[in-house]
DNA sequence: AAACCCCGGTTGGCCAGCCAGCCAGCTATC
DNA sequence: GATAGCTGGCTGGCTGGCCAACCGGGGTTT
């Protein structure tokens, strides 16, 4: 083998351990995701999750890895779609709601790798920079629609994109604690709070 | 005995227990967190955590009512300082970054209960009602400076409250994921978003 | 081309440690 | 002496990690 990042991420098994962990911890948390049960749904052996990542920390660290990709791209593929003011706060918060309404365990899965960062270095590492990622991707976006005239701005793209992103986050949480609660009406506040600081541009 | 309930909530040493699992929880996690640490911390002997408690799973869902308690009264103590719309904001997003910063054990804690709260239907209600308890005296709070002709606001005040109590988790989570970040331009820019919401009244 | 070997990939049995829960019995108080 | 409160040794089950052995295919020797 060239290294153990080669190795780890050339294999077609090595991903599938790494998915099957993320799928198992995502419906049975941390704790419950065993390497015996990991390694009979990635239909491998036992020994293989510790021939490949040696512990299971570095396994969990793979999986942040891999689900900050996953998020990053999910974001990014909402936001390719919004062309206004109107689109972001729409797109961004109605997707969140949607994902704690119908994946909940993605909801899960992450709530869980927070909780794992609180004593895992490696592992808020790896958030802080998928976070760190998705300000930048979204400040881009903001920008672009400013250069083309379809969105004014009331701050940097960055922080903008950064209260953004918190507030819609944060709004996500909340709909998880409350999930028989009607958020029609928060939503829509939400929607014109953000409105202070994101309106249609000239050419919207 | 008289019952469950009582039994648990009467006894100094019950108090103790709940206290020191609930430290415990925050410093190591709830794994980490077993009955011989948290026996010794309490100052009692194991055996007692299951005379009272029965499992560690009931032990947990004392923590999260205990939680729930502390943080309502967390809360309720910054809102009787607010006097006017710029105090509303300043103060809840200054005192979770302060939080953020200053104690992140809080923090952890609750992370640590929200993961639970995936596969403790118990804990989530626990939760599910702080939320709503936290909404309420928000909310509450709003209407009588309202009525005081203190600010003026832009929705009823449960959603306006739903909205900036949420706005401010998601900041919090921010802080936390970005921790050497400069975030005074984000709570500035989040300050003028929730101001679209809620502004000063003719006697602020 | 047959026999051989080499080695990374893979397997699953094994082990030592840990932990929640159980329980037999102790203590103090009335 | 009865009963509630409390103790801590014990255990059975589980888990992460270790490792000895196996497999298969590509290269090398004969």
């Amino acid at each position: 083998m060239a290294n153990d990042a080669t190795k780890t991420l050339a294999t077609d098994k090595a991903l599938r351990i790494v998915d099957a962990m993320r799928s198992s911890v995502s419906r049975r948390g941390v704790a419950g995701s065993t390497f015996d049960h990991v390694a009979r749904e990635a239909g491998v052996s036992r020994g293989l999750l510790h021939y490949y990542f040696g512990s299971k920390e570095r396994l969990l660290v793979e999986v942040a890895k891999r689900d900050s990709e996953v998020r990053l791209e999910a974001m990014s593929g909402e936001l390719a779609r919004a062309a206004n003011a109107e689109d972001l706060g729409m797109l961004w918060v109605r997707s969140l709601y949607a994902t704690v309404r119908h994946e909940p365990a993605f909801v899960s899965l992450l709530l869980e790798l927070y909780t794992l960062a609180q004593r895992m270095p490696e592992i808020a590492d790896e958030l802080s920079a998928m976070t760190q990622a998705m300000t930048d991707a979204f400040a881009q976006r903001l920008q672009t629609l400013v250069d083309d005239g379809r969105i004014t701005i009331g701050a940097a793209p960055e922080v903008v994109a950064d209260v953004v992103i918190g507030f819609g986050h944060g709004l996500a949480l909340r709909f998880m604690s409350n999930p028989e609660a009607d958020m029609e009406p928060v939503v829509e506040a939400a929607k014109r709070a953000v409105g202070a600081l994101v309106r249609n541009g000239p050419k919207a």
